[in-house]
Parts: structure tokens; C-alpha cells; sequence
DNA sequence: CATGGTCCTG
DNA sequence: CAGGACCATG
């Protein structure tokens, strides 16, 4: 199904739902309302929030039952239930018009911001969120208001629209949220307050109005600096470092535990929701025809940009944003300097906050907005980080955490790779039994190429049109119909040990450098448990709340956990990290993180292309364009990059892959043989994409299958040999010996090819998925259907329905491990 | 035609 | 890995 509502996360919901609270109903000039996930607006959030990851499975991804499962507390609960509701009314299809009107829009936007007003002492993130939401709203008074509003006045009036009374409900919005930040403001002070005093102020005085008016001011100029200088600025604030005050959110946190005994779910519940009228999406310049004028605006003011305005809505609107992201990469040394320093990304955000509003005059609220995402994005996105931090430095101390690998590894491959057992050798042609771990409703989401491709042989090794030499005949160089021609006969010295490697049999220490599953699972164990459950959506800001859980469980240990039963059996990023806290179990996913999401996303409808329409939408000559700044950033990469989520902003994304983009594809595929070009996207959000670039991605997946590939036929014909050297009689039905524990030389050559760095914990899934081809090319091979010049292809299909979920952590910037 | 997959070569 | 040839598909 083509819906939208497959590429929205929850946050996208909630913040439709906000942003279509705040608009006003359809445009005078445009007769009727557009579809409210078609209107302009709609492409941009679209593009803004899909690479945010969290895209979203077909409707059918909400399980109603599902999710309060998965919300220990009432007030999650509650969240949750609202989001539902923004769920549902999504669901009607992406031609459903808002019927609801503003009527509607407003009761979804309370329904979902429950947290808003009746937030009381939130946490520090709260409370820097929300004095993100009041600097921003702040500029926005002083740098726009006047513009703002009364442009809007102009414009309705213009038209001689009788809209005022919509235009009076959005003022009285605006000032709700003025009223609401100002308390948010006020809860801040006092938590710093507290804070502060518990530590002897030794970060300075409380802000207060007065003074972050200064503040401001003194950003403003030192953006301005910034942008002249293109560098330095900004170190000399008299400000907190970064660092410093990341401390401090971290011990508010702590202080705020302290006097509140509210627990857990509270804070959870509300941290999203306070975040999102913080948002600035509902602006109000986004609107309908504006936009196209904003695009001609922005795209004007570009060098060649004449085009812009005309080259039309969306396409202008993303130009302009580019050009923002532009303006403030102009700010380059400070910028990265800043950031990626790891501990200044308040000194940077706000420079970018700074130089945006300088653009204020004359690029208009866009850019404003783009500011402000930037900042929000960051502050969320730092929060994420010092958590995927503290996974890191956990990682070595947690010597073993018992429960690695459990879960769901133990209740999902049973059943397909049972059936794969089963299947073959018969021919698994069988019809797609794959969706097995799939949602119902959702056949394309696999591969497309892949899938076809390999779908295309209906019975391994045998083209459809019965032609046995597709390809290769023509190749000239083919080796590989004969047996044994790609490893030239033989391993030369390699599977240095021979097939008795790939079965050491029983080592209880097997990997030294990771706690190695205790329980290997059996390829031949037969599927004792049923599918495992639908996977539970995924939903808003879902590594948000997964880090703040994160957070808290680490800052506030003796916080008695939510009850067990609201916990899902395994997570991905688990199973990665093993350094979990060790008392805790896997913290209650609210419903958000959706462990089974991963690699097959619906293929997005109409995705923002890369490459929006606009002069200089084209792609530079193919490679050296994307890979041209291979390394470029000399060692700016590698997750240290604050930058903002990638569903919040994405002005700082850069073109090209960098090395550490490719460390992190390598270990994505650990999880995803055969991703999709737009699942990739998803998992890399600091990466501006074009088709070069995606290509690029491409083609690293298919050289690591190539790479997979190559050894598993290796590792396969030498055991293949082995078996016969061994007994004159291999047997096929025993292949128990075909085994890649961590400790054979298969294992360690693939990992490391893929892992080199050696600081990721394989999954447990890969090595099960490698078993798996590994003993499909041996019973290929021993079974001399090599001999089939596309004797791969059925291993090729089978390896493809092997694919898992990413965790969700590579929907991070940067590399899950650094 | 664009995309994406394999295979081969460098 | 990257380039490129080639192929299949929508």
C-alpha cells in the first residue's frame, strides 16, 4: 500500500498533528483543501522526518493491542493512546481529507500534548527543551513577529479573505504556547536553581531574563563573527561548555529523581510530548501557498538559484533550506569545531541559531524554523549520544551480562530457518513463505531488485526462461561453471585449518572479546515456537525515548524498574552493546522501538528524492562527487558529530560517504544482506543523498555479499573435500559440522572483514544466517548442482529472506561504534 | 530509462 | 572497494 502513513514515525504524527492544529484550513486561492498529507508542507516534514528513521510499517503497524504492552505506566499508556489516536486518524489514507478541520486538528494536537500543561517539575531535558522552545520563541517575537504576523495579515487580507477568525485562533494558539513555554521557562529556572545550589553554583548564576537576553545578544554578535571569520567563534562564551552543562541536565536529573518520586514513566510520558510544541513546524509560515513564495525567496537569493521560485513549491522550499544548511556551514570552523568536539553543541547550535536568525530579514521564517530544528535536533541528539557513550564505556566494565542474545533470537529463527531446512534441497521455490517475520501487508518491502531478481528463478539455478546460461555465456570469463573455478580448485592455503574449523565442536570460551552465546542455537532445531508476535511498532521519537530510558536507568539505578512483563524479550542494540547495565533488564521500549523494523521499509511513495528538482539538482560525474569527500572531514566523522536527529533537521548532512559511513554499512550488514536504497537512507541521516551516493551505498552491499559470499563457497568446497577425504562419504543430512561458532576461522575472517575494529558484538543472527549459506553451498556443491551456472541464485534467495532488523541505533549519525 | 543486482577486473 | 559490463525489472 502506497500511504504515507508508511513513512511517518510517530513523531510525525504528533507533529502533523500539531502542524495541522496550527494551519489554517485551505488557502483562499486554492479552492479546495488539498489532502492534508499532500499539501507542500506535507513533502517537506516528509523528507525532514523520513530519514529520522522510525519509518513507518504499513497502518497495520499500529497494533492497538500491541502498545500498551509496552508502556509500564499510565502515563505511557496515555501517551501512547494518544498517539494512536493520531495513528488512526493518519490511517484513514493519505487522501483522507482533514475533515476534522482545525476542529479536529486542535483536539488531535491536546489529545497528543497531554504533557504540555500538566507537566510539573519535568527533567532537565525538559527544561532545556523547553528553554530551547522559549530562546527560539524569544528570537521568533523579536526577529519575525512583527513580519510574521503581519504578512499573514497582508497576505489573508490580500485575498480579501474573510479568515480572520482563523487567523484569531492562531494567534490565541501562539499565545497558548507562549504562556505554556513561559512556565516551562519558569520550571527551568528553578531546576537550575536547585541545581546550582546543590553544587555551589559552581557553573555560575541562574539565568534570567535579563541575562539571557544578553546572552542572546552576545550569540547574535558572535554569529555574526562566525560568519565573517568562518571559525573560532563562540570558544570565549562566558557560558557553561557544553560538557558542563550536559553535567548538569545529568545531575538534574539525579536532583529532580530526588524530590520527585514520580517515577520513570512520568518523565518518559512527558519528555516527547514537551518537546513537541516546542517544535516549529506549526510556525506558521510554512503554509500552502506561502511556501512557494518562500521557495522563490530562498532559491532567488542563491547564486543561478533564479530558476528556484519557478522550478516550483517543493523543489524551492528544499532549495532554500539547502541553502540555509549552506549559510550555516558557512560558520564551517566553528561549527565543526564545535560540535564535533563532542561537548560544545550548545556553543554550536546556538551559533547556527544565530546565524540563522541573521538570515532572518532576509530569508524569512524558514530559516528560523531550520534554526530552530537544528537546535532542538541537537539537544535531542546529544542526549542520544552521551547514552550511546555511556553504552561504549560500559561496554569493557559489564564483564558479562547474562542475557545476551536472548529474546527474540530465541523465539524468531526457528521458524523460518526450520522451513528453510525443510524447504531445501526441494526447491524453495515455494512461494514467498518469507513474510514470516514480516507484518501482514507488506510483500514489497523486501529489496526490490533483490527480490525480483532472485524471485525471478523460481527454482534455484534454473532461469525463467529456461535459458541455463543467462549471462555468464556471454561474460566470456566464466569461471564459475566449473566447479571449484572461483577458488581456482581449491583453497590455495586458505581455510588455514581445514573443515574442522568450521566445527570446533565445543569451546565454552569461545570468543575471548565477547561473551559468546552459552547456547548455540541449532540449525536443525525444528521451529518449537510459533512466529514470534508481530513486532510492536514503531513509534515517535523512538531513540529519544530509548535513550532517555537509557538515561534514567543508569542515572537513577535504585529506581525499582517497571514491572517485566511490559519489557520485550530482546533488543537489537543489546545484543550489540553488551555492556548494558547489568541490573537491568532490557528497558521497556514504550511501544517505540520496533526490534523488527529494520531493513524492509515500504518503499517510500513519493519520496523526496535526493535530488530535488533544482538547477543544481544534478548530480556531480559519477564517483568522485560523493566519494570525492571521502575522509574529507580528516576525522570529523565517526559519530562524534552532533548532528541533529535526522527526522528534525538535516541541514548539516554532507554529501559523501565518509570511511566511517562505511564502518557502520559493514556492520549493518550484519543484520541486512540486502537493504533497500531506501531503508538505507533511513540509516543514514547525516548523509545527504543523491543517486551517486546512494549507488555508492549500493554498491558497498553488494561487494560485502560479493566478499560473503565468496567465503562461504570457500569455506563450503573445503569441507566439501574435507567430508570426502575424510569417509569417502559425506552426509548430507548431518551437516552439524557445518557450524560457524565465533571461534572458527570462518567467523574471524568475516569478522574481520566487517567488524574489524573488533568492537562490535556479532549478532548472533548473522552467524546463523552465515551457517545457513554455508551449508546451502555445501549441499550445492557436494550435491555438484554447482554445476548449474547459476547454482548461487537459490542460495542468493534463501540469504535474502535471512535479512533482520537494524537496531535502531544506526538510525544515529555516525557510527554506532564510533 | 532508472534502479539494482551479479560478476569480473583492477 | 570502485568501475564497468551486463542483465532484469517496473
Amino acid at each position: 500500500m502506497d500511504s504515507p502513513t508508511d513513512l511517518y514515525d510517530d513523531a510525525a504524527h504528533q507533529i502533523r498533528m500539531y502542524t495541522s492544529a496550527l494551519r489554517t484550513p485551505d488557502l483562499p486561492g486554492h479552492g479546495r483543501a488539498p489532502p492534508v498529507s499532500r499539501t507542500p508542507d506535507f513533502h517537506l516534514m516528509q523528507h525532514l522526518l523520513q530519514s529520522g528513521g522510525a519509518t513507518q510499517r504499513p497502518g497495520g503497524q499500529l497494533h492497538p493491542n500491541a502498545q500498551p504492552h509496552n508502556n509500564p505506566t499510565p502515563i505511557g499508556r496515555r501517551y501512547f493512546e494518544n498517539k494512536r489516536e493520531g495513528a488512526e486518524k493518519e490511517e484513514r489514507g493519505p487522501d483522507a481529507p482533514d475533515e476534522g478541520g482545525d476542529a479536529g486538528g486542535v483536539a488531535g494536537m491536546e489529545g497528543c500534548l497531554p504533557g504540555l500543561r500538566k507537566r510539573r517539575g519535568g527533567a532537565a531535558l525538559v527544561a532545556e527543551w523547553s528553554r530551547d522552545a522559549l530562546r527560539s520563541k524569544r528570537l521568533k517575537q523579536r526577529g519575525n513577529a512583527e513580519e510574521t504576523e503581519e504578512e499573514e495579515e497582508e497576505e489573508e487580507e490580500g485575498r480579501g479573505r474573510a479568515r480572520g477568525k482563523v487567523g484569531e485562533k492562531r494567534r490565541r494558539e501562539r499565545e497558548e504556547l507562549k504562556e505554556q513555554l513561559e512556565e516551562a521557562r519558569g520550571r527551568l529556572q528553578a531546576l537550575q536553581e536547585k541545581v546550582w545550589r546543590a553544587f555551589g553554583e559552581k557553573h555560575g548564576t541562574p539565568v534570567d531574563d535579563e541575562e539571557e537576553e544578553e546572552e542572546e545578544e552576545e550569540k547574535k554578535q558572535q554569529g555574526r563573527r562566525c560568519r565573517e571569520e568562518k571559525g573560532g567563534g563562540g570558544a570565549d562564551r562566558p557560558q557553561m561548555t557544553g560538557e558542563e552543562e550536559e553535567e548538569d541536565i545529568v545531575e538534574g536529573l539525579f536532583e529532580e529523581e530526588d524530590e520527585e518520586e514520580e517515577g520513570l514513566g512520568r518523565r518518559e510520558a512527558d519528555l516527547p510530548l514537551s518537546l513537541l510544541p516546542a517544535l516549529p513546524f506549526g510556525g506558521g509560515r510554512w503554509r500552502g501557498d506561502r511556501e512557494a513564495d518562500a521557495g522563490g525567496k530562498m532559491g532567488g537569493k542563491r547564486g543561478g538559484g533564479g530558476g528556484g521560485g519557478g522550478a516550483g513549491g517543493g523543489a524551492g522550499l528544499l532549495e532554500g533550506v539547502l541553502e540555509t544548511a549552506g549559510v550555516w556551514l558557512g560558520c564551517g570552523g566553528l561549527v565543526r569545531g564545535e560540535w564535533l568536539e563532542g561537548g560544545g553543541a550548545d556553543g554550536g547550535e546556538a551559533e547556527l541559531l544565530v546565524a540563522a536568525v541573521g538570515e532572518e530579514e532576509a530569508g524569512g521564517g524558514q530559516k528560523f524554523a531550520q534554526a530552530l530544528k537544528v537546535e532542538l535536533g541537537s539537544a535531542v541528539a546529544r542526549v542520544i549520544d552521551r547514552v550511546l557513550r555511556l553504552y561504549a564505556e560500559h561496554e569493557g566494565e559489564d564483564g558479562g551480562r547474562g542475557r545476551r542474545g536472548g529474546g527474540r533470537a530465541g523465539g524468531r529463527p526457528g521458524s523460518w530457518m526450520g522451513a528453510l531446512l525443510q524447504e531445501r534441497g526441494g526447491g524453495m521455490g515455494g512461494e514467498e513463505e518469507e513474510e514470516e517475520e514480516e507484518e501482514e501487508g507488506d510483500p514489497h518491502e523486501r529489496p526490490r531488485g533483490a527480490r525480483q531478481q532472485l524471485m525471478k528463478t523460481n527454482t534455484p539455478g534454473r532461469w525463467p526462461h529456461g535459458d541455463p546460461r543467462p549471462r555468464q555465456s556471454h561474460d566470456g570469463n566464466n569461471a564459475k561453471h566449473k566447479p571449484g573455478a572461483l577458488l581456482g580448485g581449491g583453497p590455495p592455503s586458505y581455510p588455514p585449518h581445514s573443515a574442522a574449523h568450521l566445527h570446533p565442536q565445543h569451546h565454552p570460551n569461545a570468543a575471548p572479546h565477547h561473551q559468546a552465546m552459552q547456547r548455540a542455537p541449532s540449525l536443525l532445531a525444528p521451529p518449537s515456537q510459533a512466529p514470534p508476535p508481530p513486532p510492536p511498532p514503531q513509534l515517535s521519537l523512538p531513540l529519544l525515548h530509548y535513550s532517555m530510558q537509557q538515561l534514567f536507568s543508569r542515572a537513577l539505578p535504585h529506581l525499582p524498574p517497571p514491572s517485566h512483563k511490559d519489557y520485550l524479550t530482546s533488543d537489537p542494540f543489546l545484543d550489540a552493546f553488551p555492556g548494558h547495565h547489568p541490573g537491568f533488564p532490557p528497558l521497556p521500549l514504550m511501544g517505540h522501538l520496533e526490534p523488527s523494523m529494520g531493513p524492509r521499509h515500504h518503499p517510500h511513495p513519493h519520496h523526496p528524492h535526493p535530488h530535488h528538482g533544482g538547477p543544481r539538482g544534478r548530480d556531480r560525474g559519477m564517483r568522485g562527487g560523493g566519494g570525492g569527500e571521502l575522509g574529507g572531514g580528516g576525522g570529523m566523522d565517526c559519530g562524534d558529530m552532533y548532528l541533529p536527529l535526522g527526522g528534525i533537521s538535516f541541514p548539516l548532512r554532507r554529501e559523501g560517504l565518509s570511511p566511517c559511513h562505511l564502518k557502520k554499512a559493514k556492520l549493518m550488514f550484519f543484520y541486512a544482506r540486502y537493504p533497500s536504497s531506501n531503508t538505507l537512507k533511513t540509516y543514514f541521516p547525516d548523509v545527504k543523498f543523491n543517486r551517486c551516493v546512494t549507488s555508492q551505498l549500493i554498491k558497498w552491499f553488494s561487494n560485502f555479499r560479493e566478499f560473503f559470499y565468496i567465503q562461504m563457497e570457500r569455506f563450503a568446497r573445503q569441507a566439501v573435500r574435507d567430508a570426502l577425504t575424510r569417509d569417502g562419504t559425506a552426509h548430507l543430512g548431518g551437516e552439524s559440522h557445518l557450524r560457524m561458532s565465533r571461534d572458527t576461522e570462518l567467523y574471524r575472517i568475516l569478522n574481520m572483514h566487517y567488524n574489524k575494529s573488533n568492537v562490535y558484538q556479532v549478532p548472533e543472527k548473522f552467524i546463523e544466517v552465515a551457517e545457513v549459506a554455508l551449508r546451502e553451498f555445501y549441499s550445492a556443491i557436494h550435491n555438484g548442482r554447482d554445476t548449474d551456472p547459476c547454482w548461487k541464485k537459490g542460495i542468493y534467495k534463501i540469504i535474502c529472506k535471512l535479512d533482520s532488523p537494524v537496531p535502531d541505533a544506526f538510525r544515529l549519525p555516525g557510527c554506532p561504534v564510533g
